[in-house]
DNA sequence: TCCCCTGACTAATGCGCATTAGCCCCCGAC
DNA sequence: GTCGGGGGCTAATGCGCATTAGTCAGGGGA
C-alpha cells in the first residue's frame, strides 16, 4: 500500500527533500528559503540562489495539505446556508451576499467550503452530525434565518468561530452581521416627511423575522421622533387586505405615504402597487410610496421605487472581516451593523396640497 | 510559539486524540471506528458505539488536511473559476452550474472547496500558487474559459483529477464535459426548415470560444444537411452592424430566419430584436426569430425566445459524475457532450408565403 | 499442561512541511 | 591563545490522520 500511495503521490511531484538533495542542504534550509525565512535566519546568497535554483528546476510545488497541516490552520471557511444551499428562488437573495463572502475572502487568502442544511450527506456510519460538519474549515458564516438555534449554540460554545449574517440576538455569544434595517427606515420616513408628508403606512407580511421587526421598529421610531401620524399593517395575505379601497381609505384618513418591506417575494411591494393603481391614484404625484429594500427583477425598472438598498455584498465582506478577526485575534471588536443607502427613486414626491 | 498554535488548534477543534481519550481507547480505534473500517479488523460493537458516541459529544469532525495527507484523500471537490465564481455582473454567473455541482456533490457524499484563481490573491514566494491549492482537494472542477491552459495541463500530467466545464480539446489529455450545442444548434434549425424558412441568417459576436464555433459548425451542418440557403454574420458591434436595413436586405435575399447565440452580453440577440423593431417587422408573423441560449433575465418575459436551453444544472452534474469516476476508477468512461432541451418560444413561426 | 491460534486492540510510523533547538566554525576581543 | 559570540546550517519534532506492525488475553486442541 505504502508503495502505491508513493508512486501515485510520487508521479511528478518533488518534494522539499529532493530539492534538499539536488541542492546540496537540508530539507529545513529549502523550507526557509522558499517560505521567504520568516524567521530571520541568515542564510547565504548563494544557499538560497542554489535552493531556488533547484526547485526551479524540478518543478517543485508546496503541497497544500501540507502546509496547511502544518500551520494548524486550513485557511478554509465554510458558508452554511441552511435552505437547500442555493435554491433557485432564494438565490436572488442571496446571492450578492456570496459575491461579497467571495471577494472578501479571496483578498485575505480564504477559500471557501460549501454547506448545505437540508440535503445532509448520506447520514452514513460515522459521519457527524449535520452542524458539526462545517468544523472541516476553519469557521463558519451562517446564512438564512432558519439555521438550528441549539446545534449552533453548542458550536458557538465549543469555541468554533462562527458569525451569522443577518442580526441574531437570541444567542449573544454569537457574533453576526446585519444590515441597519432601523436606521435605514427611520431616514426613508424622515425623507418622506421632508417631502411633507405627515402620515404614512407601512405594509408588511406577518412576520416575526428581526428583519422585519427591526424595520417596524425604525419605523415607528422614526414617526414618534419627527411628530408624523401612521401605522403599521402586517397581513398574512397582502394581496387581499391591500386594495384600492383601503388605499383610499388611509388618503382620508390623512396617510399620503405607503411604505412596503422587500421580502422573499415583495408580496406587501407587488399589493401596494396594485392597490395604488385600483385605486385610480399615480405614484409620484398623488400618493407617494417607498420599498424598504430592492425590488425584485420584474419590477426593478421604470418607476425604480423611493427606498433603500441593502447593502447585500458589503454584508457579505463585512462577515467574513469579522470572522478573520475571530480566527485570528480569537475575538471580533466590531459594528455588526451594516449602513443601508437610500435611494432617492422616483416614487416619493411632495406630499400633494391638501 | 507550539503553545500558542497549539491553543489556536485547538479551540474547538477536537481531534481524535481526544476523542479515544474520552472514549478509552487509542486514536488508531477511533480513525479504525470513524473511517469505516477497511481493513476488516473487527472490532467490539461496543467499542465501536463508545467512540461514535464520544465523537459526537465533542463535535469531532476529521482535519481535511490531515486527511489528504495521510491518505491521499479526504472527500473534497475543489470548483476552481478564474474569474469570480460568483460574478458582480449578474445574469451570466456559473451558479446554475453549481447548482447541479452542488447536488451531485452532497449526494455523493463530497463537499465542496471553491477556489477562486484570483487575481488579488497575494501571491507571496512560497504560497501555494494559485492552481496548485486545488490539491487539497482530491479532485477538481474547472470552469471558464480562462483557466490557465499551462498551468493546468501540468495538474493533469501530474494525474491530478480535473474536470473542465466546457469543451475543451487543447488539451487531449484532460476530461471535460460540455453542452451539445452543435446538435441543438442544428436542431433549430431543422425545425426553422420544418416552419418552412429556406434561408437563414446566424448572428455572432466576434469570439473564438468554443461554445461559439460549435454553434456556427452545427448551423452550417444542419443549413447544408436541409439544403438551405443563409449565412454567418460575425460582428465586433452587432448593434452597429445588425440594423434594419440589413435585417430587410436579407429578408429581399430570402432569409426569414434570424439566429442569434447566447453571450454574456447577449448584444447579437438584442441588436436583433431592435433591428427587427427598427424594420417594422414583427417577430412570429413577418420573420421568425431564434436564440441559441437562454435569455438575460430583462429579456425573459412577454416573447419567449424560440430556441434551446442550456442544461446548467446538468452540465454540474454530469462534471461531477466524470470527476468521481476519475477518483474511483481512474479513467471515466463518459460522453462528455450534454444535450440541450429545444425550447419552443414565440419567436418562430411559419415562414411567410413568398 | 502446553502451545498456538484468533480476536480485539494499540504502539509506532510516515505523509510533506514549518518550526525549534542546536551545532559547528570562524572571527574578534581580552 | 583562549573564549565568547554570532553567522549559516542542520537535526529533530510535531501538525492530525491512516496504516502497519505488533501485543496481549483467552480458548481450544493435543
Amino acid at each position: 500500500m505504502a508503495e502505491v500511495r508513493l508512486a501515485k503521490a510520487r508521479r511528478g511531484r518533488p518534494r522539499q527533500a529532493e530539492v534538499a538533495r539536488l541542492a546540496g542542504v537540508s530539507q529545513t534550509t529549502v523550507s526557509l528559503v522558499l517560505s521567504g525565512n520568516k524567521q530571520g535566519i541568515a542564510l547565504h546568497p548563494d544557499t538560497r540562489a542554489r535552493v531556488l535554483q533547484a526547485a526551479r528546476q524540478l518543478g517543485y510545488a508546496p503541497d497544500p495539505a501540507a502546509q496547511r497541516l502544518a500551520a494548524a490552520r486550513n485557511d478554509l471557511l465554510g458558508v452554511f446556508s441552511f435552505t437547500a444551499t442555493f435554491p433557485t428562488d432564494v438565490a436572488h437573495s442571496y446571492y450578492p451576499i456570496l459575491v461579497g463572502v467571495e471577494q472578501e475572502a479571496v483578498a485575505r487568502g480564504y477559500d471557501l467550503v460549501l454547506f448545505t442544511g437540508s440535503s445532509s450527506a448520506p447520514a452514513q456510519a460515522g459521519r457527524t452530525d449535520a452542524l458539526d460538519r462545517v468544523r472541516l474549515a476553519d469557521g463558519c458564516l451562517f446564512l438564512g434565518r432558519h439555521v438550528p438555534a441549539d446545534e449552533l449554540r453548542r458550536l458557538v460554545e465549543q469555541g468554533y468561530p462562527a458569525v451569522h449574517i443577518g442580526r441574531r440576538d437570541e444567542l449573544d455569544t454569537l457574533a453576526w452581521v446585519g444590515a441597519d434595517y432601523a436606521e435605514a427606515t427611520a431616514e426613508v420616513v424622515r425623507r418622506l416627511a421632508d417631502l411633507g408628508h405627515r402620515g404614512m403606512a407601512l405594509v408588511c407580511e406577518t412576520d416575526e423575522a428581526l428583519a422585519s421587526t427591526d424595520r417596524e421598529r425604525g419605523f415607528r421610531g422614526a414617526l414618534a421622533g419627527a411628530g408624523l401620524s401612521g401605522g403599521v399593517v402586517r397581513a398574512a395575505d397582502p394581496a387581499a387586505e391591500i386594495t384600492g379601497a383601503w388605499v383610499r381609505a388611509q388618503l382620508a384618513a390623512g396617510v399620503t405615504a405607503f411604505v412596503a418591506e422587500e421580502t422573499d417575494t415583495c408580496a406587501a411591494w407587488r399589493a401596494l402597487l396594485t392597490a395604488v393603481e385600483e385605486a385610480g391614484l399615480t405614484a409620484p404625484a398623488e400618493v407617494s410610496l417607498a420599498l424598504l429594500g430592492s425590488p425584485p427583477a420584474d419590477l426593478a425598472h421604470h418607476p425604480e421605487p423611493t427606498g433603500f438598498d441593502i447593502p447585500k455584498a458589503e454584508l457579505g465582506a463585512a462577515a467574513v472581516r469579522t470572522l478573520a478577526a475571530l480566527l485570528t485575534a480569537g475575538e471580533a471588536d466590531y459594528s455588526p451593523l451594516v449602513p443601508c443607502a437610500f435611494r432617492p427613486g422616483h416614487t416619493a414626491g411632495r406630499a400633494p396640497a391638501t
